[in-house]
RNA sequence: GCGCAGAUGGCGGAGUGGUCAAUCGCAUCUGACUGUAAAUCAGACGCCUUCGGGCUACGUAGGUUCAAAUCCUACUCUGCGCA
């Protein structure tokens, strides 16, 4: 169908006890191995490492945002640098998310005690999930941010650098993509809170799906950079069933001038019970020769789990935020198969800690410096300490992702 | 030796009669982090506790007062100045 496009997806091998595929997206840039994880460079770095350090990790993609590189350096500087990949010194593929997250995340979520996923079990409003916090202990001069508005047409964004209003509609968020160049780009959509009822999720589906058609027109109508970008649709619905596989139903089928999506995103906040209901619900709408990718997980666990219902790819802030805030993934055989346990560095009981921080990685921190030094390095508020850490969790992100292809190939996953 | 100034919790430093177990910062300890407002944020931080409270504390020793980290006296120590 769509012929002649910048990206292929080959599944190569099909699971016979889950939904689990093993595949390759092809882009000019390079192979995906599926299914992979994302390491997150927002703002064109993945924070404390070179992009040949990222490349030395095996990661073959990585993912940047499309509302903080508007806002800083700006569409003119990327257009005059070349595009993104020149511009940061990437060559791989990459991802550009297309602003739809922080409609939620400096929207409704701004202040709020909610990101990705909401502590409470049910998504009745909470009140201690809703408590206001208040602004930056650390830089209390920063001045408040107004949350962004969500209406029929776009949304109004406040800047995070100095307040100023901007307006997002699909059209722009995919004029901006094009001016960054990523290889993949995601249409603009809302993510929702799972707090808002039902009728507010079935109103802001419908807008997205129309946003999405209108995302996918702006991309098709600009023919050199549809030659060289692959768009993803992203499928909402909050937690609702009918929502859910409307979404796949809608996004898989459509269609601008012959035109489909050539692949999906699977967006949402959630309950923490709910992701892989609606991730098992969309997955079986959507057409199954297309690259899905879960945005925003995450957690190896929940990654396993996705993996199982049919996701290829994975893109997380954790492995990198956690590094830098003290906490590492560290294998542990003791419990199950992809056993692992969260070790967070800066406890006392590391200062004098000389082995490495797991002792069955291969990463070159773990090969060469010792949970003592690193534990030291973050005391010391040296910012070695953020990036050693960074390294071997994004290793271990890709070494795990490896683990599941494997799996997946010799049939047991 | 004389004259000033000062001695407060691990450190720095508020507090100058009751609402002080004592603002705040640092350090320390613990926790959180899932399409990055995050090299960030939150909590704890004298001792004991059946979590109601109890006990010991603001250089040392006395004193004044119903009440003292806060006022008085002496002493010890520290800094500065003069000899």
């Amino acid at each position: 169908m769509n012929q002649g496009r910048p990206l292929t997806f080959t599944i190569q091998h099909k699971s016979t006890l889950s939904k689990a595929r093993r595949g390759v997206i092809s882009t000019v840039r390079g192979d995906i191995q599926t299914p992979a994880f994302v390491p997150v460079g927002t703002k064109a770095t993945i924070k404390g490492l070179t992009p040949e350090m990222v490349k030395d990790l095996k990661a073959d993609v990585i993912l940047a945002n499309t509302y903080h590189l508007y806002l800083q350096p700006g569409t003119e500087v990327l257009e005059k640098a070349g595009g993104i990949h020149t511009f940061m010194q990437w060559d791989g593929p990459m991802f550009t998310d297309s602003g739809g997250f922080q409609a939620f995340s400096l929207g409704v979520a701004l202040g709020k005690n909610i990101t990705k996923f909401t502590s409470k079990a049910r998504p009745d409003f909470d009140e201690i999930a809703l408590q206001e916090k208040t602004g930056h202990k650390s830089d209390p001069d920063r001045p408040v941010l107004q949350p962004a508005k969500v209406d029929e047409q776009g949304v109004m964004f406040r800047s995070i650098i100095d307040g100023s209003a901007h307006y997002f509609t699909p059209k722009k968020s995919i004029e901006i993509q094009h001016s960054i160049g990523a290889d993949i780009i995601f249409a603009f959509d809302e993510c929702t809170s799972p707090h808002e009822p039902v009728e507010y999720q079935k109103r802001s589906l419908d807008r997205t799906h129309r946003w999405a058609m209108e995302s996918l027109k702006t991309h098709v109508d600009n023919a050199d950079a549809f030659a060289k970008q692959a768009l993803f649709g992203i499928v909402q619905g909050g937690r609702h069933e009918d929502l859910r596989k409307e979404s796949a139903q809608v996004l898989g089928e459509m269609k601008y001038n012959g035109v489909e999506f050539d692949g999906f995103g699977i967006g949402g906040s959630f309950a923490k019970e709910d992701m892989m209901t609606a991730v098992a619900w969309v997955n079986e709408v959507l057409p199954e020769n297309k690259p899905r990718h879960l945005l925003g997980i995450g957690e190896p666990a929940d990654i396993i789990s996705a993996v199982k219902e049919g996701c290829d790819t994975f893109d997380c802030v954790m492995p990198t935020r956690n590094a830098r805030t003290g906490t590492v993934f560290v294998a542990d055989s003791s419990s199950e198969r992809y056993g692992y346990k969260n070790v967070n560095l800066r406890n006392a009981e590391f200062k004098a800690d000389f082995g490495p921080i797991d002792n069955e990685c291969d990463c070159y921190t773990c090969t060469n410096y010792t949970r003592a030094y690193i534990a030291h390095l973050y005391r010391a508020q040296e910012m070695l300490g953020g990036t050693l850490a960074t390294i071997h969790n994004l290793r271990f992100m890709t070494r795990f992702m490896e683990k599941v292809r494997e799996d997946i190939e010799k049939g047991e996953l």
